[in-house]
DNA sequence: CACCAGGAATGTA
DNA sequence: TACATTCATGGT
């Protein structure tokens, strides 16, 4: 169902390289700074933290929690989220020891243990199985929903999408590009006012006939 | 000046 | 289940 789609992106955006990172620990911490938040506000954020020789969940835990928050003070939000990365870096280390024992295990078990952590709802739970763990899990946000909806014209829900890619794409590759590809695009030309005529998908979605 | 960004928790009905 | 509100910096 998504096999051209993810061909005319792709000969769009190629490849994207998502999730930006040095390393899986620093994908975790993206993807709890980025919650409504823009990208390069997290840049800063990590930049802050890689200049004070923070780089894992191990060092995080080390540090006090209030200047955690000044660190990642760019990001906004930053005491629930300086909250939060910390009890989650906590939780993290305490019972796996480090991000690397978090692979390749029971799917399932590991997805509950992400999900039950606060601060992390299901778009950050799919992004750190996705991204950071290499789970085959795709990830869903309301970016994917809006643009989904305008191309096919079809309001899916969160489990259903999933369903859908997981089955249809083998590769986690290919999950991991469609995603940033999907939210790339939405930047480009969906925002609130829709660049429909602009788009290089032009009159294949569904709200460039009804709007124009 | 207003609006929103690669959300989630909490509360209400 | 479906909304509303709060958190709060920085870019446009």
């Amino acid at each position: 169902m998504f096999k051209g789609l993810y061909k005319d992106l792709y000969d769009h955006y190629g490849d994207l390289g998502w999730w930006p990172s040095e390393n899986d620990d620093e994908t975790i911490i993206g993807c709890m700074l980025t919650q409504n938040t823009s990208w390069k506000n997290v840049e800063k954020s990590i930049k802050n933290l890689k200049e004070n020789n923070i780089k894992t969940l191990s060092d995080i835990v080390k540090l006090d929690e209030n200047n955690l928050k000044n660190l990642i003070k760019s990001s906004g939000f930053y005491n629930v989220k300086g909250k939060y990365l910390m009890n989650v870096s906590k939780s993290i280390i305490g019972k796996y020891g480090n991000v690397n024992n978090m692979k390749n295990k029971n799917v399932d078990e590991i997805l509950k243990f992400i999900i039950n952590l606060n601060g992390i709802g299901n778009e950050t739970m799919e992004s750190i199985m996705l991204y950071a763990l290499d789970y085959h899990i795709f990830v869903v946000d309301s970016y994917t929903l809006r643009f989904l909806k305008r191309y096919l014209n079809m309001d899916l829900k969160r489990s259903e999408l999933r369903k859908i890619t997981e089955d249809e794409f083998e590769d986690n590759y290919e999950l991991k590009n469609l995603h940033g590809m999907i939210v790339e695009i939405s930047k480009d030309y969906c925002r609130k006012k829709p660049l429909c005529n602009k788009c290089f998908l032009n009159k294949k979605c569904v709200y460039y006939s009804i709007n124009r």
